[in-house]
DNA sequence: CGTGGTGTTGAATTACCTCAATAAGCGTGG
DNA sequence: CCACGCTTATTGAGGTAATTCAACACCACG
């Protein structure tokens, strides 16, 4: 489970690139310095431990990665899923709060947080393209207490579904790119139970189930179950 | 419950107050437009709502403040306790994602947004600072995040009661600011477990009451409940 | 002294968990 | 293409931590 690798970033490869956000908005905008270097992990292979230096920032480019945080005892909070165009790993401060690992084969792009930090000294668009994603990662922690602490299991589960539909795109239909476990550990739930729910909701008519990590969902449905 | 008191902020207290931070890191250092103005809230009136524009960031002088967001059915999570020395209402975007409510009789020092905003846009250092905060709201509310997820009441009851101590100055005797179902709230659980998890730390010796509100901590028993 | 808000305690209920068995995917190699 | 083994997911039965409902105690304040 533990795989210890050692990345050694700065041999590979040779290719760099300059990466911008999502069209319109470029990521780190008018500093040429900050580019970022492709890189590869495997499935389920750790990218960074809670606790080590931050010395990088991560875009993903392809794949899904997960950030958690565990008690001694082995309970564990996923306290986010990375999908493309997302970024993660920006700390401000010198270690990682949080341990990440790439849920299936995953491409990024990492940058030296010591470079972006120079850059945001001296550029105020800079710093304030570091609020913003701060920023965002904030309102999202703070909707997710809100359901972690007041709502019901098939809330959750409900919930976390049209998130991740809509973070894929909003077809509607699409393969979870995560495991029971890491939904559960996500929902603050047991597979059993998320299991259960998923069984739950196919019976009401809220989704359709195809082998496991297929879904296809019946939006107003699953709005309904959340209701608010 | 719902004071629907409108605040005009514009017209009070005309002494203005340039405000630093902890000693050593002013708060907004080098902006002379930046100053506050002192304002006060009685027990249980709402500062702002969610929603509402947010026009203010606030910094609380002398009492306590929480924030919270609400399900329409009325269930309640507190996303957090201000208190004095702390910055609240600090969003970027338009409106407040929660509410703000004094916990009692409150001062606090008002800033207009806008302008911070615009200091943030002409000065990295400000624009910095503005990361600085919202990355440690986002480290707090990923914590927090574990806790709801994964503790169980002792162990969520127990790890607040270190944390509002140590935030009153750790000296392990105080009264806390809040009622049972503002601790409840802000923890996932209900009044009546909160109460019962009291009694219970007493019984184990790991803290003494004295009506109510003021408690006495055994931090070395509290940290054993919490054990990581 | 009442009166209303706040906190505690008890008894019964329940949503979710734990333990355990079974089934379904899925990659590998014959 | 099927058999095999391994991981992941589902389902059931029983247990439990926390909730709900309800009664009572405690202040603070008129």
């Amino acid at each position: 489970m533990a795989a210890e690798i050692t990345l050694s970033p700065t041999s590979p490869a040779t290719a760099k690139v300059t990466v911008g956000g999502k069209p319109g908005t470029a990521l780190f905008a008018g500093c040429p310095e900050l580019i970022g270097t492709p890189f590869a992990y495997d499935r389920e292979e750790e990218i960074y431990g809670e606790g080590e230096e931050a010395e990088f920032v991560y875009k993903v480019v392809r794949g899904a990665v997960r950030t958690h945080k565990v008690l001694n005892d082995g309970r564990r909070q996923i306290t986010g899923f990375h999908l493309p165009g997302d970024l993660f790993g920006l700390e401000q401060g010198e270690t990682h709060r949080h341990t990440a690992e790439a849920l299936s084969d995953t491409q990024v792009v990492i940058f030296k947080r010591r470079g972006i930090e120079r850059a945001a000294a001296r550029s105020a668009e800079v710093a304030c393209q570091l609020w913003t994603m701060a920023a965002s990662g904030l309102r999202y922690a703070q909707d997710h207490m809100l359901l972690l602490g007041r709502r019901s299991a098939v809330e959750r589960v409900a919930t976390f579904l049209m998130e991740v539909d809509e973070r894929l795109g909003g077809t509607s239909t699409f393969a979870l790119p995560m495991t029971r476990r890491d939904i559960a550990d996500h929902l603050g739930l047991t597979i059993e139970t998320v299991s259960r729910t998923f069984s739950q909701l196919e019976e009401d008519g809220a989704l359709l189930r195809a082998g496991g990590r297929q879904v296809s969902l019946r939006r107003a449905r699953l709005r309904r179950v959340v209701e608010d």
